[in-house]
DNA sequence: TAAAAATGGTGCGATAGCGCACAAAGAGAT
DNA sequence: ATCTCTTTGTGCGCTATCGCACCATTTTTA
């Protein structure tokens, strides 16, 4: 793979790279742009890397680009006065970042940090903004992956509400791995711990819990699914809830209808 | 106040009212639509009464209408496969109801019930997508109100996750304060504790702490805020947020400006 | 290769909230 | 005025989670 390495102003950890093997249909959102549309932003997608614990959006930051990432995956959450945060959603080669730019408000209380170091292919926002303004199929896309991404956030706040620590990692770890290749995510218990908005030792015991079930297997920032469906029937319903919604709204067949 | 009740299908608690001191734009959306937008569907809006209790969506129902509140308070919730609720965010004079009619997904898997019982304009939502479509005012304020909604789903998320059942009462009191005309609300601790997804006795401690406190006073099913500024120094910072995020994405200045 | 840092394991007391049971106090109905 | 139903108050044991302290092990750095 060829790097190519960017002077960047403000944020200097961001790469930008070339490379044959990425594709922009590797975000399932560009992937389910009509040809048309994607030929005419295909040529100002820019592929760049993105390392662990970046930020990409602060909270109020004014927005540059919206993200598709492709092997990234980036957390949404709120930092609270007191230093404590929480998860609101996570984004991955389902999503997009940056929808506060055509909603209106070009920006949110919350942050946007990178979980899982990849890759995205980033659009400069006013060109987005000007192919969303036809109110064509990329407009149409863009607020059905919102009404998903709404889903997910009203499914954390239900999850935070009425579930176990042990429900809700495996919810985490099976949306998590639905936006990886492979069954392996490389992930310490302290960052678990703080998507969730819980304690580490919480994590240690959950996820104990599971590897003595058989469920995953972890060593030092790694964790690897070794039982995906006995996850699943371990988790509680918000995980299913937020996967048919995405399915039901963002499935080829549906993004194909209009509205 | 002259009522007329009308045979409804679906619902038959629902009420279609005429009155001389209702007007559109008691509800703050439809009140910051250009002169122009509200002229072409102010004929087509339609004033109904609806009781405590109703539900005017169900999960994967069809979306007839989009509601536009003015005195009534609807409640978004979920409800749980044993039963246990938790809600998700609240709408009243400030928003509207049915935002997946345009979003795409023509409905979510959550509900919405009426928590305090009032007025809305209802339109068909045929007549809505139409002037959705035109993609002008009309779109955009409806999306800067979504990205509102998210913002008070989300910070329903972080409480959940962070604080205190005194401190989310407080909060949720401020938020229900803000879109009723006086400073009493009529509402038993018992519903008080369903919206929030907690016991009732965690209410009646929390409440009882807040009237011994001067903040409030209530009797059987009637609350009144004493000290509105008590209240706020007692919330958690999720109240402060969302009012200052509703207020930038929705205030008449913002919305006059084009995105 | 030795030191330092990061990561995970474990124990313990404190606490917020739960589930349950039942009593007391309004408010409306007869 | 009495009865009944709804609403609120209170007590009690239980559980999940927290906050903290400290150790062991692995990885990185010097």
């Amino acid at each position: 793979m060829f790097t190519l390495s960017v002077a960047y102003p403000r944020n200097k950890k961001i790469v930008v790279i070339m490379s044959a093997q990425h594709d922009p249909k590797q975000n399932r959102l560009l992937a389910a742009l009509p040809a048309e549309v994607l030929e005419r932003i295909a040529d100002d997608l820019e592929l760049v890397s993105i390392p662990l614990g970046e930020v990409l959006y602060e909270s109020g930051g004014q927005l540059q680009h919206v993200y598709f990432p492709t092997t990234a995956i980036v957390s949404l959450h709120y930092l609270m006065e007191n230093g404590a945060s929480a998860e609101i959603a996570g984004v991955g080669n389902e999503g997009v970042l940056g929808i506060s730019l055509f909603m209106g408000g070009n920006t949110t209380p919350s942050l946007a940090t990178v979980q899982t170091g990849g890759c995205c292919y980033r659009l400069k926002g006013r060109l987005m903004l000007e192919e969303f303004n036809r109110a064509g199929p990329m407009m149409r896309l863009m607020l059905r992956y919102t009404q998903a991404l709404m889903t997910q956030i009203s499914q954390t706040a239900v999850c935070n509400r009425h579930h176990s620590i042990e429900q809700q990692l495996c919810r985490w770890l099976l949306l998590t791995l639905d936006r990886l290749p492979t069954n392996e995510l490389t992930m310490t218990q302290e960052l678990i711990a703080g998507m969730l908005g819980v304690r580490r030792e919480g994590i240690t015991e959950a996820a104990g819990n599971l590897q003595r079930a058989g469920l995953i297997s972890y060593r030092r920032g790694h964790i690897t699914v070794l039982d995906r469906s006995g996850l699943e029937s371990r988790a509680c319903e918000c995980y299913g809830v937020v996967k048919k919604e995405f399915h039901r709204l963002l499935s080829d067949a549906a993004t194909a209808k209009e509205h």
